[in-house]
DNA sequence: ACTCTGCATGGTC
DNA sequence: TGACCATGCAGAG
C-alpha cells in the first residue's frame, strides 16, 4: 500500500497504513492516520482540530458544543424544528429526521463511528449529506428520491404576529409516519419540559367524506395566543380543550387553543383523503407509504424551486454568525406573480413543505422580512383547484416593488435560524435593458440550457446586460452553470418571451448602430465608393461584405504610410500594424507579424505618451471610458466565450468616443454622423420626415437596395442549383439556423408597409411594439456603413457563432437579403 | 370603468 | 393521465 498523507488537513502525516474517516462528498471516504481516527472515533475530531474555526454551537438541551457545517461531525446533531440543533444523544428517542442540513446524494452519506452507528440505526433515516456548507439546505423537499416520504416533514416556520406580539415558537418534529413520533412520551420529549399542543382537527368544510384529516401541532408553554383585534375570521375560532386526545392512528396530542387566522398555528402535519383515498390536502407526506406521484417526476419539478446558495443578499440580516440561513426555495416570478394583483402563486409542495399549514382558503397572514429586515405581512392562502390546491400569497406586490423585482425575477424563500424567520429576497434576472435605457449590448445565450428546454431562468450566464455592467461578472462568477427544469416558457415577460432562443446555439447580439458602424470595417483590399448625401461623404462598400474586426485607430507613420493602431488586448499598449491588416476581435502582441520587434507584450511601446494622449485625446478624462474599462475588467472572465463580440462592442464605444462619430472620418468632421447628438438624444427625423437628408438617404437607399437585388437575383440564379446540389445538408440547416432572425424579418418586411423606406429613428430594442417599423428595424440598417444618425435604434442580430467574422457575413448576409 | 376576488382553463411535464 | 401552475375571466364591489 503506498504512503498517504493523513487526510486531515491539520496532520498530513504521512502513513501507510491509514483507517477510514467520514465520508468525503465525493463518496469516497476520508483516510486517516491511526491518531486522527482515533480521534474521530471518539467524536472529538472537531474539538481537536477546529476548535478555532466557526460554527459551534450548542445542543439546545444539553448545552454541549457541537460543530456544526462540518462534515466531520454533521451526524452528531439535528436541527430542531423550532430552530437551534440537539446532540444526537439528547435527541434520541425523539429523532425523526434525518439532519435535514445536508440533503443530497444517499452515496454521500459519511460513515459515522462505529459507536454512533446502531444509534443511529435505529432512529435515523440515512443521513445524507454534501459536505459542510455555509448554508443549510432546505430539507428532503429536493431529494425525495433519496429519503422516504415518511421522513419528510414539513419544515418549521417560526411566525410572528407583527405588531410585537408574543412570538409562538412552534415545533413541528411530529411525523406522521415515523413510529417513534406517535409515541407521546417521544412527543413530550421534544422541548425541553415545555407542554406541547396538539390538535385533532373536523374535516375540512366541504370534505365531506373524509376519512382522516389530522393536524398536530406543537408549541412552547409560553404560548400566548393573542388574537388580531380585526380579525375578521375570529368567529370561526378554534378552541379546543386542552387536553389529551387520541387520533384515529392512536397518536396522542394534547390540543391547545388555535387562532385560525393569525400567523401562529403551525401545523406538523395534515392528511387529508377523500373517498377514493385522493388526497385533497396536498399533503406531501406518505400515503400507503409511498409519496405522492412518481417521486422522479416531482423531484424534477421541485429542482426548479432549488434554491441556489447565494449568501450575500442576507449578510444585511444574519450578520449575527450564529445565525444559519436555511434556503427553501425560490421561484421565478411569472408576470401573474409581478403583475398588479399582488399575488404570488406559491408552488405547492414548497408551500405545504415551509409554509404553515392552512386549511382553509382564507389562510392566514404571514410574517417575512426581506432581506433589508423589514417585516412584511402577507395572506398566504390557497384557492380550490382541480382536487388540489392552489396556493398563493397576497399582497406582495409593495414587497416586490421594494425590492425591485420584476417578471423573470427570483424571489427566494429562506429561513433565518434559530429563529425560524422566513426571509424572502430577490435576485434580479440580469434582465435586458428597458428598450428607454439605449442598451449598449446584450449578449443572449443559453447554452446552459439543455436542448430543448427554453428556460426562462435568467442566469447569469444566459443574459449579459452590459448596461447593468456592475454586475454582470460577479454573477457570471457566482452563479453555476444550473440546469433547471422549467415546464414553460411562458414565464417570461413580454420583454423576455422575445428572449427566447430557438437553438443552443443562437445568441442574440445588441449593439447601437453607432457600435455597428465602428466595428464594421471595411473587407480587406476593397476600395470603398463614396456616396455623398447632402454634402455628406459615405463609404459603400458594394462589392464585398463589411466585416467586423477589432477597432483600431487610423494612422499615419513616419513615412507617410497609412496604418492602424491596435491595443494588445493582454497588455494594453498599442502597436502599429498596415492599414489594410484585419484584425481579429482579441488581438496580442504576440500575433504582430509586422512587427517582430514589439511581437511581446515585454517590448516597449512605440508610442510616446504624448503621442498617445494626442491619439486618443479624451483618454483618462472621460468617466464613460473609465466606467467601459471598468466594464471591460468585469467582464473579463465572464466573457471569455462570449467576449470577442462583448468587447468588440465596448471597445467600439470606447474608441468611438476617440474619433470622430463616424469610424473612418477625420477628427473635426462636421458630416451629419460625426455632429450628431450622443445615442437617444438629440431631435429625431420622423418617419415621415422629408427634410433633404431623409429624401437623399432613401433615394440613396432605394437605389441601393434595387442594386443589391439585382445583383443578388444575378448571383442566385447562377449559383442556385449548383449550392443546393454541393451544399452538405449540415451546412445548409446551419444557414438555415443562422438566418433565424433574417427569415423572420424578411418575412415581416415583406408584410411592412414600410419596406424599402429608411425610418431614421429605428428602436429594435422596442420589439413589443409590433410597429411594423421596428420590426423591419434591423434590416433597415442595411444602409448602414454609411450613418448611424438615427443612432438611437439599437442593432441586433441572431447569430450562430460568435466569430466577427461571422458577424460580418451575417451582416452583409442580412443586408442582402433585406437589400 | 375599474379593481379585486375566486375560480376555471389549458399548457406542460 | 394526473399534477402543477400560469393566466384568463366572470362576477362582485
Amino acid at each position: 500500500m503506498s504512503t498517504k498523507l493523513c487526510f486531515n488537513s491539520k496532520c498530513k502525516e504521512p502513513s501507510d497504513k491509514w483507517r477510514r474517516g467520514w465520508r468525503r462528498r465525493t463518496g469516497e471516504y476520508a483516510h486517516l492516520c491511526d491518531r486522527c481516527a482515533s480521534v474521530y472515533e471518539d467524536e472529538k475530531f472537531c474539538e481537536t482540530f477546529h476548535l478555532k474555526s466557526s460554527g459551534w454551537r450548542c445542543c439546545e438541551s444539553c448545552g454541549k458544543q457541537i460543530h456544526c457545517g462540518c462534515i466531520v461531525s454533521f451526524h452528531m446533531f439535528v436541527l430542531l424544528d423550532a430552530g437551534g440543533i440537539e446532540c444526537l444523544t439528547c435527541a434520541k428517542g425523539c429523532i425523526l429526521t434525518p439532519n435535514p442540513a445536508w440533503p443530497p446524494p444517499l452515496h454521500f452519506l459519511p460513515s459515522q463511528p462505529e459507536r454512533m452507528k446502531d444509534l443511529s440505526a435505529k432512529s435515523w433515516s440515512p443521513i445524507v449529506g454534501s459536505g459542510p456548507v455555509p448554508w443549510r439546505q432546505a430539507p428532503s423537499l429536493f431529494n425525495g428520491s433519496d429519503v422516504p416520504s415518511n421522513m419528510k416533514l414539513r419544515m418549521p416556520v417560526e411566525a410572528d404576529v407583527s405588531s410585537g406580539i408574543d412570538r409562538y415558537r412552534i415545533c413541528e418534529r411530529l411525523s406522521t409516519a415515523s413510529p417513534e413520533m406517535k409515541q407521546g412520551s417521544s412527543f413530550e420529549r421534544l422541548v425541553n419540559g415545555n407542554m406541547r399542543h396538539g390538535l385533532f382537527e373536523k374535516p375540512q368544510n366541504g370534505n365531506t367524506g373524509l376519512n382522516v384529516k389530522e393536524k398536530r401541532y406543537s408549541f412552547v408553554n409560553n404560548f400566548k395566543p393573542v388574537f388580531p383585534k380585526n380579525d375578521s375570521s375570529s368567529a370561526n375560532l378554534k378552541l379546543a380543550t386542552v387536553s389529551s386526545s387520541k387520533t384515529e392512528t392512536g397518536n396522542e396530542h394534547i390540543c391547545g387553543l388555535l387562532p385560525p387566522s393569525s400567523a401562529i398555528s403551525i401545523p406538523v402535519a395534515q392528511k387529508v383523503c377523500s373517498r377514493n383515498g385522493m388526497d385533497l390536502s396536498g399533503d406531501t407526506h406518505m400515503r400507503n407509504g409511498k409519496g405522492r406521484g412518481d417521486g422522479r417526476v416531482r423531484d424534477q419539478l421541485l429542482l426548479r424551486y432549488r434554491p441556489q446558495i447565494v449568501g450575500e443578499e442576507f449578510q444585511q440580516i444574519s450578520s449575527d454568525s450564529k445565525t444559519v440561513i436555511t434556503p427553501l426555495f425560490e421561484k421565478m416570478l411569472s408576470a401573474s406573480d409581478a403583475g398588479r394583483i399582488g399575488r404570488l402563486v406559491l408552488p405547492k409542495k414548497c408551500a405545504e413543505a415551509y409554509f404553515p399549514l392552512i386549511t382553509q382558503p382564507e389562510g392566514l397572514p404571514l410574517s417575512i422580512l426581506d432581506v433589508k429586515g423589514n417585516e412584511w405581512m402577507f395572506q398566504f392562502r390557497f384557492w380550490p383547484n382541480n382536487n388540489s390546491r392552489m396556493y398563493v400569497l397576497e399582497g406582495i406586490t409593495p414587497c416586490i416593488q421594494s425590492m425591485q423585482l420584476q417578471a423573470g425575477d427570483v424571489v427566494t424563500f429562506s429561513r433565518l435560524e434559530p429563529e425560524g424567520k422566513l426571509v424572502m429576497g430577490g435576485r434580479k434576472a440580469l434582465a435586458i435593458p428597458s428598450s428607454d435605457q439605449g442598451a449598449e449590448i446584450s449578449i443572449v445565450g443559453n447554452n446552459t440550457f439543455p436542448p430543448g428546454d427554453g428556460s426562462g431562468r435568467y442566469n447569469s450566464v444566459d443574459v449579459i446586460s452590459v448596461n447593468g455592467h456592475e454586475k454582470v461578472a460577479e454573477k457570471i462568477l457566482e452563479d453555476k452553470p444550473t440546469i433547471h427544469n422549467k415546464r414553460k416558457n411562458s414565464n417570461f415577460s413580454a420583454k423576455s418571451k422575445r428572449l427566447r432562443i430557438d437553438d443552443g446555439d443562437m445568441i442574440e447580439l445588441k449593439i447601437t448602430w453607432k457600435e455597428a458602424q465602428g466595428l464594421m470595417r471595411p473587407p480587406a483590399k476593397i476600395v470603398p465608393s463614396f456616396v455623398v448625401v447632402e454634402g455628406c461623404e459615405f463609404e459603400e462598400f458594394e462589392e464585398a461584405e463589411p466585416v467586423i474586426g477589432r477597432p483600431t485607430i487610423p494612422g499615419v507613420d513616419n513615412f507617410g504610410e497609412k496604418i492602424q493602431w491596435i491595443q494588445c488586448e493582454d497588455c494594453f499598449k498599442w502597436r502599429k500594424v498596415p492599414a489594410d491588416a484585419l484584425l481579429p476581435s482579441r488581438w496580442i502582441c504576440s500575433e504582430n507579424e509586422w512587427d517582430l520587434d514589439r511581437s511581446l507584450c515585454s517590448s516597449a511601446e512605440e508610442l510616446t505618451k504624448e503621442q498617445l494622449e494626442h491619439m486618443l485625446p479624451t483618454m483618462n478624462k472621460d468617466s464613460s471610458i473609465n466606467e467601459i474599462t471598468e466594464l471591460d475588467g468585469d467582464l473579463a472572465v465572464a466573457l471569455e466565450g462570449l467576449d470577442a463580440l462583448a468587447n468588440l462592442a465596448i471597445q467600439g464605444e470606447a474608441s468611438s468616443e476617440n474619433r470622430t462619430k463616424h469610424p473612418r472620418h477625420k477628427p473635426g468632421c462636421t458630416c451629419i454622423v460625426c455632429i450628431q447628438p450622443p445615442s437617444g438624444k438629440g431631435s429625431k427625423h420622423k418617419q415621415s420626415c422629408d427634410c433633404m437628408v431623409c429624401i437623399s438617404l432613401r433615394r440613396r437607399c432605394r437605389t441601393l437596395m434595387e442594386s443589391r437585388d439585382r445583383k443578388k437575383m444575378e448571383k442566385q440564379a447562377e449559383s442556385s442549383c449548383h449550392n443546393l446540389q454541393s451544399q452538405p445538408k449540415q451546412l445548409r440547416g446551419k444557414v438555415s439556423k443562422s438566418g433565424y432572425l433574417n427569415e423572420t424579418n424578411e418575412r415581416k418586411s415583406e408584410i411592412s408597409p414600410l419596406k424599402g423606406q429608411i425610418d431614421l429613428n429605428i428602436q429594435p430594442e422596442r420589439e413589443e411594439d409590433s410597429s411594423p417599423v421596428s420590426d423591419s428595424a434591423p434590416p433597415k440598417m442595411k444602409c448602414s456603413l454609411f450613418p448611424s444618425f438615427s443612432a438611437d435604434g439599437v442593432f441586433k442580430q441572431h447569430q450562430k457563432s460568435l466569430g466577427s467574422n461571422v458577424i460580418g457575413n451575417l451582416v452583409g448576409k442580412q443586408m442582402q437579403k433585406d437589400g
